[in-house]
DNA sequence: AAATTGTGAAGCCGTTCGGCTTCACATATA
DNA sequence: TATATGTGAAGCCGAACGGCTTCACAATTT
């Protein structure tokens, strides 16, 4: 079974979850409040963040916190860092270009 | 049908795409040349990044090169924002928590 | 005009997904 | 002990997906 960050925060539902978490860590019955869908369903979608390690249970009695983990999110900014430092080249080789023109105007 | 942006990262060979036309424009051809993956597959996926507006083609003769919108990646980077923010806020709260402590110590 | 090449669209098939319902178990409360 | 509550797991179903094959069309080349 396909299991990525990617693939986890794909659904809006989840991306729903991420944020409600991480201003707070929640139960899935708190979290499920929050949206018209059945517990269950909501149980599901955690058990998916959790295996991707975008959030992590913690147990407090009877009830289960869940909790974001920001580092996780961070590995989304890595991947957008490939296209910051490919587009920082091209702007570098657009820059070679209009310096070459320029120099050559004279 | 869902068409967002996360749910076109979501897949592993457009995600693969996204860096290799980042680079360069390239032909549907061009591109699955760098995969074990037949050339009308590669439509599909580029036809996808094209409705998200990841992709925009530019015709030229009979070929078609598919080019980078790079704009359109910046709205992942601006969902992130969202747990920056709510990540510093509960910095600022743990600092204000260390200060009160530290000022109640005398 | 005829043949080749680049591309997209339609349809098929097996897999995955997202929701639901039902059941099982562990913890807390009476 | 018996009951209520919080949670996860399994199974079902309809929809979507990712790959494939085949066909159709437009632009180029001969």
């Amino acid at each position: 079974m396909r299991r990525d960050i990617f693939q986890a925060i794909a659904d809006p539902t989840r991306r729903a979850i991420l944020v409600l978490v991480a201003v707070q860590a929640m139960t899935p019955n708190a979290i499920a409040e929050h949206f018209d869908i059945k517990r269950q369903s909501i149980s599901k979608h955690l058990r998916i963040l959790s295996e991707c390690d975008l959030l992590v249970p913690r147990q407090e009695g009877r009830e289960i916190f869940y909790e974001l983990k920001i580092d996780k999110m961070k590995e989304i900014d890595t991947w957008l860092d490939q296209f910051r430092k490919i587009m920082e080249e091209s702007f570098k080789r657009l820059d070679d270009v209009l310096y070459t023109i320029k120099n050559k105007k004279p």
